[in-house]
DNA sequence: AGCTATTTATAAGG
DNA sequence: TCCTTATAAATAGCT
């Protein structure tokens, strides 16, 4: 139907394809709205150009929403409906793990302890007490190994100051021919800036450990 | 287009009209479909005649819900994108929670200690000392409760038996002459069986605590 | 955006 | 629903 017949393949000329996008859209719309008017029928047509333009044709007294509403209850294709459920139900489970991971912190923490009974008291206490002899026995680890290593720095310190010491004396030697070891003090003191590593700040109440604040509240409640 | 021009309205014998539906159904797919080829673009025609039956098409590469979206997105009319997305917000930030409750569970059981720094391990010591002495203080005020209720029993069942031996004694005694005690001792030993009290159950190595279990795994991975 | 030769869709009928 | 055919409608190519 135009002066010549037209093979059914994309259109290479981007500016015929829009145009003839354009008469043909027209076309289609004008189908749709005869379609809905003669036999009564329901419609919706959504399209987009190459170009990324939208257009949409949606018979009367209803609205594409109201047309895609009815699409899902007559395929059944609630895709939806089972995904947003599916959601939902994920979600209150993961509330309920969180709420039992609080409650278990909280007892963790001696908080919350009156529905419990003496054994399991007895058990918690038993937890409790060998997860403390674990942190005491990281703590002394850690705290071990920086004592080591700063040792070691201390050392190495010495050791270089030494050195440095011997060379100072030498070229003292060759330029005056006499040695004076006084100044080699400071070196020797060079580690009370490391001392500092033992002043460890004290954090009384409410320690923060990687976000989380063993002192109490953790604010990760859900609206 | 046929053999006499219609007027558009709608056609009142039910035959034609479902007639009709069909062969201009038929029409407009066909034009939808070379639109789409002819054009590159998206086409999605949802169609329900006028006795319910449901009819679509849908541009190659993609489906009813892909356009819908898209025209969600076109059109600003997020009805649910918006919602969907939020709860995936609510979701991801949910089970960052819950990550987070962990680590600090097993960070109080003892274990996974080893990124943290010697003030945090000096936090955590103290906070879990704090808790088992919370714990401890709980247990025996519980058990010493028990005790004392279980003292108050013993109390009133022996005054009980007391009253039951002299009842016995003044009948037996009414009724032979005489008196005779030796059966009491039944009596008197009644509270053997609520000794059985303290024989408490010893969970060896995973106490279960309200579903929870503090002797280590929580099931609570996520798919 | 118009024009129009030509193709295509389809109304009516079988 | 499918076929046929006369005719209305759509539109390709051009301006």
């Amino acid at each position: 139907m135009g002066r010549g017949k037209i093979e059914i393949k994309r259109i290479e000329n981007a500016t015929n394809r829009q145009v003839t996008y354009s008469k043909r859209r027209t076309g289609i719309m004008k189908k749709a709205r005869e379609l809905t008017v003669l036999c009564d029928a329901q419609v919706a047509i959504i399209m987009f150009s190459s170009t990324g333009k939208y257009h949409e044709f949606c018979s009367p007294s209803t609205d594409i929403k109201g047309i895609f509403d009815r699409y899902q209850q007559a395929t059944g294709t609630s895709l939806w409906v089972e995904q947003y459920e599916n959601m939902q139900r994920t979600l209150s489970h993961l509330k309920d793990i969180n709420r039992n991971l609080r409650t278990e912190i909280r007892q963790r923490m001696g908080e919350d302890l009156d529905g419990l009974e003496f054994e399991e008291l007895r058990g918690l206490e038993q937890n409790v007490d060998a997860a403390l002899k674990e942190v005491s026995h990281r703590k002394y680890h850690v705290i071990s190994t920086q004592t080591e290593t700063f040792k070691k720095k201390v050392k190495h310190s010495e050791e270089a100051c030494r050195n440095l010491q011997q060379e100072l004396g030498m070229r003292e030697e060759a330029a005056f021919g006499f040695v004076d070891n006084t100044g080699g003090g400071a070196w020797v003191d060079g580690g009370g800036a490391a001392a500092d590593m033992y002043a460890f700040r004290v954090v009384p109440s409410q320690p923060n450990l990687h976000g989380m604040a063993y002192g109490g509240s953790h604010d990760l409640r859900l609206g």
